[in-house]
DNA sequence: AGTGAAAGTACAGCTGA
DNA sequence: TCAGCTGTACTTTCACT
């Protein structure tokens, strides 16, 4: 993957399958500029070489009735390694614990969780987590509103780098 | 969408989506048990009723030379609601900030930004974010790594609730 | 079930080191 | 000349009615 190289075919193919990851291969073909074979043939590239790790359906929570969205900070005792990682694998078994990222700073973790309800997420909040081994401290805050949500990275950005440095 | 029911066979379907979002009609129909063109025309109903609101392929940030994630927790001087529409107007219009979302408590607003480096972070930082209309403080932290990155939500406890409640 | 479109394959031609 | 990518032609599979 080090080694691939793209070019500026395969970085639209990126943003076209980031903004919609269920596209057709001709159509997706079509709006890069190239014929559908060799269109393939660079998504599969893309995604045994690790530049595409998935493709997921966006579901909305709401309508499933997981009602309740909640930002929790995580403070360790102990910031060993071995102590680090034991989290992270406990965070990994707990379905409600979507996204789990390891900060610098005064908090150790930062946990995006969902719920049904708010007493869902404090049963899982005071009998899970905050007992959990090594937990020192947890500062959790509930989502009000989403105001934007967009995956991956921005392409435009990466685009106007590329101009510059050429 | 409010007077749409899913059964079993929906909720599987979304279920597999979301764990694959580039999944084949025919694929997805042998998992979900049915023939191909009644599951085709569920899918075509979840989405237009909103229970699948996207599909996107998910990018290798680090690949594509955007190695830093940052979470930046904003507080404003008014929350009054049309000050809190012009942050997230900002928000929607800063390409690095990915996700903006408003929380409860001491902190107003919660940002997942990406960037190249540091460098061009620390200068979106103190030229867009912290002079911006309305900001009175910010507090920054930078994501050693990740531990868990799900999308959605947890599908098997959302079945148990089911269960439990029937 | 059946039609039309898309995915995927094989092969030949073009282009640049 | 050779490697790599492209497009055309073709078969298989899928989407959609």
């Amino acid at each position: 993957m080090s080694g691939h190289k793209l070019d500026e075919i395969d970085r639209k193919i990126l943003a076209e399958l980031q903004a919609d990851g269920r596209m057709t291969n001709v159509e997706l073909a079509k709006r890069v500029g190239i014929s559908a074979p060799p269109c393939l043939r660079r998504v599969r590239t893309l995604e045994e070489v690790g530049y595409i790790t998935g493709y997921h359906a966006v579901v909305n929570a709401r309508a499933l009735h997981f009602e309740v969205q909640v930002y929790a900070m995580v403070g360790l005792s102990s910031q060993a390694e071995s102590d680090l990682q034991a989290f992270e694998t406990l965070c990994l078994n707990w379905p409600l614990v979507r996204e789990c990222h390891m900060l610098n700073g005064e908090v150790d973790f930062i946990l995006k969780c969902v719920a049904p309800d708010l007493s869902s997420f404090q049963s899982f909040l005071t009998s899970e987590l905050l007992t959990a081994a090594n937990v020192a401290s947890v500062k959790t805050s509930l989502v009000i509103r989403g105001a934007k949500d967009l995956p991956g990275v921005p392409f435009d950005v990466l685009e106007k780098r590329l101009a510059k440095n050429s």
